[in-house]
Parts: C-alpha cells; sequence; structure tokens
DNA sequence: ATTATCTATAGATCTATAGATAATGC
DNA sequence: ATTATCTATAGATCTATAGATAATGC
C-alpha cells in the first residue's frame, strides 16, 4: 500500500508499479481490441491509463511487448483446460464440450474482446511467434479430441470448423456487445460437437463436461 | 487499346484510368489483408500498383475508399446469390446449404483473402456503414433460412454459429492458404447444416444446391 | 541509491493537397 | 482541352530515446 516510490505522475493519480503495468495493458487491450493495433497510438493508450506517452516504455520495451502480453494472457488459460482435459478419460465429446464451452466463455467474458486480438493481422508478426504456437498447440487438442469421434468428414477438417467456430465468438462480441454468454456458450459448445459429428448432447453430457472444468 | 491519354509514369508502365484503379485496388486487397488497413501506408499501395503515391487521389478520394470499395466487391456477390436463393421454393435446407457453399466458395477463392477485411477493426468505421447493412442484410438471409429448420436451439443463435462457421474462412484462410477450398466448402456447408440442426445433408441434397447456384 | 515518472525531442514516417507536366483528342 | 500522371511539400502525426526530476528506501 501507499507505495508511492518514483516521481509522481502529472495527472495526480497514484499506483505501485505493478498497478501501472495493469493499467497500461487494459487501455491496450480496450483499444487494440475495438480500433486495431497500428490504428492504436502509444499516446492514447499512455492518456487512457493516466501517465505519459514516454513513461509507457518503463514497463514496456515496446509497442509490440503490449500485444504480446496481451495474447499471452488471453491464449494460456485456454492451453490450461486443454492440457488438463487431454488426461482425463472421460469420453471424448464430453472433453471436446468441455473445451469449447470453457474457451467460449473465457472469450466471451473477459474483460475486453481479447479474442479480436486473434483476428489482427499484426499477430502474424515474427515477435509474436511463441503466441501462434500456443495457439496452434490449443488447436492441436480440440483436433486429438475430434480424431476419437468418428465421422465421413477428415479429422482435421472438423478441427478446422470447430476451432473456427469457437473463434468466432469475438467477431459475434463486436457486433452484439450485450451478448448473453452462458447461454450462448452452450449452444456453441453443442455447435462444435454437431460439426464433430456427434448425435445432440443431452444434459448428463453437458453436466459431465462441466463438472470436467471446475 | 493502347489509350494511354495522360502524362507517362515514372515507371514506364502504361495503362487505362481502369485498369489503373484495378491495380491500385489489387495492391491494397493484398496489403490490407496481409499487413492490415492502418499499418499499410499509400505509399506501399502505391509502389505495388507502379505509380507515385500521389497519383492514388486521382483514382479514390481517400484511402478509406479503397477499403469501402474492396468490402463492397466482396460482400455484393454475396447479397446476390442470398437474394436470389430467397426467391426460390426449394426446401430451406437446400436453400442453407447452397447459400454457405457459394459463400465459402467466394470467400476461398477471391484472388486476395478479401474476407479477412471483414474481422479488421477499420470496418467499423462511419464511412463503413454500407458495407456493414449488406452484410447484416446477408446474415439476415441466413437466420430467415434457419428460421426454417425445427430445432431446440433459438434461430438467432444457430444463425449467430452459422454465419461465424462461413466467415471463418478468411482466418483458415490466413493460417493455411494452400487450403483445398473445393472440398472444404462442402464440408463447411455440411457443417452449416449440422449447426442449424439439420441431419446430415446427403448428395442428393447436394446436388440440388449445387444446382440452385448456377 | 533506487524507482517511476516527467519533459523535450530526434528522426521517421504518413495522408492529402497544390500545382506542373506530358501524353492524347479535337 | 482533357486526362492521368508527376514532383514537391505542408502539416500532422508516431515511436522511441535522452536526460532530468521527485518521490521513497537505506
Amino acid at each position: 500500500m501507499s507505495s508511492s516510490v518514483g516521481r509522481p505522475r502529472a495527472s495526480g493519480a497514484a499506483a505501485s508499479s505493478e498497478d501501472a503495468k495493469q493499467a497500461v495493458l487494459d487501455a491496450a487491450a480496450e483499444l487494440f481490441t475495438t480500433t486495431g493495433y497500428a490504428a492504436t497510438s502509444t499516446r492514447a493508450i499512455a492518456e487512457r491509463a493516466g501517465l505519459r506517452q514516454a513513461s509507457l516504455y518503463y514497463h514496456f520495451p515496446a509497442k509490440e511487448d503490449m500485444l504480446c502480453a496481451l495474447l499471452a494472457e488471453t491464449v494460456r488459460p485456454s492451453l490450461r483446460v486443454a492440457r488438463g482435459l487431454l488426461d482425463t478419460d472421460e469420453p471424448a465429446a464430453v472433453r471436446l464440450w468441455a473445451l469449447s464451452w470453457s474457451d467460449v466463455r473465457l472469450l466471451g467474458t473477459a474483460r475486453h474482446n481479447l479474442g479480436a486480438l486473434y483476428l489482427l493481422p499484426e499477430a502474424a508478426a515474427p515477435g509474436l511467434a511463441v503466441f501462434r504456437a500456443e495457439r496452434a498447440e490449443l488447436k492441436r487438442a480440440y483436433r486429438v479430441l475430434i480424431e476419437e469421434i468418428p465421422d465421413t468428414a477428415p479429422a482435421r477438417t472438423r478441427a478446422d470448423l470447430a476451432f473456427g467456430l469457437v473463434e468466432s465468438v469475438a467477431v459475434m462480441r463486436r457486433d452484439e456487445p450485450d451478448l448473453a454468454v452462458d447461454d450462448f456458450a452452450r449452444h456453441a459448445a453443442d455447435g462444435v460437437l454437431r460439426l464433430a459429428g456427434h448425435p445432440r448432447p443431452d444434459d448428463a453430457l453437458r453436466a459431465a463436461a462441466r463438472a470436467l472444468t471446475e
């Protein structure tokens, strides 16, 4: 508390270094998701975070590192869930429903629409290779589960479709900011099972899946 | 032919005004889809199109008008198909398959990955309201067709999911540039029917749907 | 002494406009 | 005279660095 080491801010507001870093990320998240990365100036981020433009560089070496931190923050919780589920011995359909449901809820309820960051062309930058590798691992988890569900379509294609459906929640959230996430996540997870080739899930399956992610 | 009215280009290349305009749009399409709108400079567009930066403004009043033209070019063919299908009296499942298949093919085979433009944050700009209205009309077509297919999930939700799945082809194409579009489009259209709540389509349905879009 | 900010600014853009110019068309 | 380009540039950015400064901590 009250740890106001360092020169005071011009704006008056005081915060610890960790708080400041978080405030910067928060401002960047809001602006990057609504306005885009290149179209967001460091000055705009600083203004929203309550400090001067140059002070950002005490917390981050460069603008791209803000995007990098935000991307990591978004994909990692999903990846943790995915890894946990792959170690379970529930039926594949239950695990796939659990993974989809969890991902859609994470994307849908995050404070900002961070999933929209995946869609930015700038996510292809060389400095963000770690993020892309983690996202690829997440996609592979979908595929591994889908491979255990028989269907005429190739597992790879079904995984592409399922993953696309899950990520599209970011676009929906942009179009309809007051989406009812919990309801929507159930339907989306049902949808992923349908895409995977599984007959309609019942409440027992959903309950088993929900139990898995707790 | 040989209509080289106007001062010759510094680069030597000659082209009619219409050709030049198209070359500019082509260059913008390539750069906007891979690099993003704000991150693409007018200078880069001009360089790729073979003329000087300032000469762009003879063809377009502002940078945003290039994006506007590209967005229109992308959504309008889909909209034309959708309007045509709504006038048909084939079963809803057939028309929905036809619409999805057609859209995925259009998005997947366009010279550049123009669907990725929908995902740009800049597509929310005030000047692009016409595009957004046309896209909304396209989405409504999905919903109208889905309403005729009975299911426990609300039609609106199923339409959100179906439309999200179709548009996600732009993300897939970015991730896997050598996607086999024709195969993929069939699976994607099958996926839309599954999301809509229709039992698996058979070859007869697919054939009827394909016939509709010719 | 260390920390977290500040002010000031270098240097590199970027978009759009002004006005000249080099073709063809009449 | 019209068309389609050019050169030059205004004016507004934008990112990142340099170096000063105002706190706390020791």
